[in-house]
DNA sequence: AGTATATACGACTTAATTAGTCGTATATAC
DNA sequence: GTATATACGACTAATTAAGTCGTATATACT
C-alpha cells in the first residue's frame, strides 16, 4: 500500500544520474543499468516513456544514449509518476466515476480529500527536488 | 500505485457506519456487508483485526456485533492503515534497511522525505476526520 | 554498402500482491 | 441444545507489477 513501483524508482535513479552529467553529456541504458544494478530491458522501456514525454532526450545509434533536458527540473512529481504508471489516486473512483458500490459509499469525500493532499504535495515537488 | 487496498476501504466504510450508530449500538458484519455490497467474509476478517487492536469492540453471540469505541476518534490514519496492511512507505527501504541495491542508490534520501510528508499528513488525520 | 550499437516498442512470461473463499472453533442469547 | 455471532488460519482466484524476448529502426564508423 502506498508503494511506489520499481518503474518510478528506476526512472528517478536514472534521471538523478543524468542530472549529474555535464551539460549535453549522454548516458546509455546499459551504463545506468550496470551502475545501479537495474534490469536493463526494464530500464530501457522506462526511459523510452520518459523520452516520448520529452522529460529526457534520446539519441539513437552508437555513441547514443539519453541526456537530461534543461527544463526537466520543472517537471512535477505527479506528472512524472503518471507518465510511468497512470493516474495517482488512492481509489479508482477519484478518476473513474462509475463505481458500482451504489451511492451508499460514505467515505468517498474524505478519501478524496486525502488524495488531494497527496497530489498537491507531489505537484509542488519537482524533479530537481528529488534528484539534486 | 499509491492505492489504498480494499481492506482499508472496507474498514473505513464500516467504521463510518459504526460511528453513525447511537452510543453503544451494535452492527453485525452481515448488516454492513449487505448494506454496502462488501464480501462478508473479507469484511469479517478486517473487523476482527480492528477489534484485536481495540479500535472497535466485538460482542459475540446472537445479538452480537461490533460497536465503535469512544476514543477511536483519536486514532490516526497511519496507525489505522498499518493495522490492516503493515508499514506505510513508498519503498521498502524506509523500514527495511538491507536493500541490495548497493549503496549506489541516489534517491533514498529524497524518497524518504516524500514518505515523511505523506506519513505526517496521515498522522495528523484522525478517524473522525474521515468518517464524520 | 556492411556492421556494430544504441533506442523503440509490442507481446509475452513470471513473480508478487491483493482479493476473496472455506472450514472449523468458540462464545453466548434464548 | 440450537441458532447466530465473532475468531482465525489455510486455501484459491484475480489482479497487478516485474522482468524477458523478438524485432524494427536509426546512425556512427569502417
Amino acid at each position: 500500500m502506498l508503494k511506489i513501483t520499481r518503474k518510478v524508482e528506476y526512472a528517478l535513479i536514472a534521471v538523478g544520474h543524468l542530472q549529474q552529467k555535464d551539460a549535453g553529456q549522454l548516458a546509455t541504458t546499459k551504463e545506468i543499468a550496470e551502475q545501479f544494478g537495474i534490469p536493463q530491458e526494464l530500464l530501457a522501456k522506462t526511459l523510452q516513456k520518459l523520452a516520448r514525454e520529452k522529460i529526457i532526450q534520446a539519441v539513437k545509434g552508437p555513441a547514443g544514449g539519453y541526456r537530461i533536458r534543461k527544463d526537466s527540473n520543472t517537471i512535477n512529481m505527479t506528472r512524472f509518476i503518471e507518465i510511468l504508471e497512470g493516474p495517482v489516486g488512492l481509489m479508482d473512483c477519484y478518476f473513474d466515476t462509475n463505481c458500482i458500490q451504489l451511492n451508499t459509499c460514505n467515505i468517498r469525500t474524505p478519501i478524496n480529500r486525502i488524495n488531494d493532499s497527496i497530489r498537491s504535495m507531489l505537484d509542488q515537488m519537482t524533479l530537481a527536488d528529488i534528484t539534486n
